[in-house]
DNA sequence: TAGATTGTTAATCGATTAACAATC
DNA sequence: TAGATTGTTAATCGATTAACAATC
């Protein structure tokens, strides 16, 4: 549906902030919308508002401006929310407890079928309503049930041989919480890293600047 | 000690990866390093490589390279990490509970003094070796013990209250989980967003495009 | 129709890359 | 000294903002 495949990155990752702000405004019963309000609640630009919406389609209407709820779901539609993609998570330690719990998957598209985990010790527990299972059940359950994303919430150092299984076994995406360079060896590979430590380093800079 | 003040958000956003890269270095027993080698490491640009030092300082030498040793201490200064900056965290939730286990503050110049929540369920509990204080407790422990940044690990809604709280007791820094927009209400505050939903339908988005 | 606001082109701004003189 | 590699300036590229014609 895309108009032009090859738009940049820093459009995408402006999309689901606008998705939120449709939603808060639909909640609020918002009906429509124009550029110039929807920059002034959002803190940018009405013309980059439009840049960034022509990218993929003229949804508003001249002398009118956007409808919030078609708005809404052309976003939607655009960020694949319209599909559930299945999904596994790997490493159920503090931050795996956390983001299987925390986030809600079904309404970002994503459907969680599996947690995995290396230690004996959490194998057979159950997180997020599911039991974890070993990693040696990875590949059989990955053949059966075809789980094209993963979450990968484990070290460094156990990453490269399980990434290697999965590529392996048909996972293309990778919600990448450790610091292993999944691209450096698949360069095919559809990546999203967090880096929650460069988030918080980031941060620590820019209190250290504000003290001088 | 910085050169210039006006650094660009996307050279701090690369410092932490080339801390990271460096540290890495080191541990493999490499003393020095030049732009070009790094540059193939850590996949971008020498020329990249070499205008964001320089933004720091000329931390190089000519027809030689860099003192990986040497440059790690210097990035590590400009991050902040040669202190600690006391920080606490407020929402100890599935998500608090994972930032307050999984993250290493020390090694990224934070201390994490105290967690705060407001569930009378939660109060008295323990995490990351520390008791669960009220939300009431707040003011009276800023007091005493004026930490300058805070961890938000709130719901939306509950972050308006507790951000002017907190402001008004001096804290400065934000590294912000919530969904409430800080700057929009204090302009002044140093706020880092992580927003790990709209990471996930970023992915979302590639990983729908590659399927077309 | 007149007023409003989009869609889109042009201008500006900033970040990245290339080139090269300085120098170790 | 010759070779290597930085520090820095210049060129390019891309993203944002401004302007305005199209049109609802």
């Amino acid at each position: 549906m895309a108009k032009d495949s090859n738009i940049s990155l820093p459009v995408i990752r402006r999309l689901p902030r606008y998705y939120r702000f449709l939603y808060d405004l639909k909640e609020n019963g918002v009906t429509r919308i124009s550029s110039r309000e929807l920059s002034q609640r959002m803190r940018l630009t009405a013309s980059q508002i439009r840049q960034d919406l022509n990218c993929f389609g003229g949804f508003g209407q001249q002398g009118y401006g956007y409808m919030v709820d078609q708005l809404y779901e052309e976003i939607g539609r655009i960020l694949g929310m319209d599909r559930l993609t299945k999904t596994i998570l790997l490493g159920v330690g503090n931050l795996g407890t956390a983001v299987g719990n925390h986030i809600d998957f079904k309404s970002r598209g994503f459907h969680l079928i599996g947690l995995f985990d290396d230690s004996p010790d959490l194998v057979g527990d159950t997180r997020a309503d599911m039991t974890i299972r070993s990693t040696d059940e990875l590949e059989a359950f990955c053949q059966k049930e075809k789980p094209e994303m993963a979450i990968l919430c484990i070290p460094k150092e156990a990453a490269p041989r399980l990434v290697e299984k999965l590529v392996a076994c048909g996972v293309k995406g990778f919600w990448n919480f450790s610091h292993y360079d999944i691209l450096h060896d698949y360069p095919d590979a559809i990546v999203e890293n967090v880096h929650m430590g460069d988030s918080l380093m980031t941060l620590s800079y820019h209190m250290t600047q504000k003290g001088e």
